[in-house]
DNA sequence: GGTTGACCTGGAGTGCGCTCGAGGTGGGAT
DNA sequence: ATCCCACCTCGAGCGCACTCCAGGTCAACC
């Protein structure tokens, strides 16, 4: 199975449907093909696709950039250095970001053991 | 020292001065003391518990529950055990986040290593 | 042939967490 | 004396990322 209806891309990504409306819209996602009806039928590329796009989201990427590295993506393969550019800064990012979930983790679970120490 | 103007506030916690005028009138911070001019000063509790609210913040708690929790050491003693729930929930959410970061930069990782193989 | 249900479009609305603006006070340096 | 600057209150406004609504189409099943 190489098409999959609204309903099921919802299912697999875990994006609402109003959401993969509304990254059409915006563009994060391109032109999704459409039966004769009109109805979206996502291809095997859009739901890999759909799956870069969670990871980018869930790891705080704001959608002014994933846009930025949708365009590049579009605009073929010489944008490849911009691309792991674009990728790398992110990953120092999420790197930063659990770095300090670590901290807080630890300062939280400290709370934790004095407020333990009281009862 | 043991007391704050906003300024000093604003340089310890990084909380921006708007956002702690709004912590206060939503009840985050209780009634903080004022001057005879009625400007803020902070006491050194008041920053003990700021860098509380900072650390719950940074790991993504709603405002909403830092609002409970912030009832809960205002109730007094005998809601320590609720607040170590609170705490304790809030550290598996910490722990989800961290989790999912972790797999996703994995995901990151490996787009970079496959778009390097490609130059 | 009627009903249901999944889907469509365009545009308005929502929730969160601040952030800003207007208009004003008070105190210290020049 | 006057200037500036940090601060005050109240209320409106903003940016982000969706989310919902009205009104409609089509296909399939009873």
């Amino acid at each position: 199975m190489s098409v999959y209806t609204p309903a099921q891309v919802v299912q697999e990504t875990g994006f609402s449907i109003d959401t993969l409306r509304y990254y059409e819209k915006i563009g994060l996602l391109e032109r999704v093909d459409r039966n004769a009806a009109g109805q979206r039928r996502f291809s095997q590329e859009d739901i890999g696709w759909l799956g870069t796009l969670r990871c980018l989201r869930d790891t705080g990427m704001p959608i002014a950039q994933m846009l930025r590295f949708a365009e590049l993506v579009r605009a073929g393969d010489h944008t490849i250095p911009d691309r792991i550019k674009l990728l790398e800064e992110h990953d120092d990012q999420v790197r930063a970001q659990i770095a300090n979930l670590g901290e807080r983790q630890s300062y939280i679970r400290n709370k934790i053991s004095y407020y333990r120490s009281l009862i």
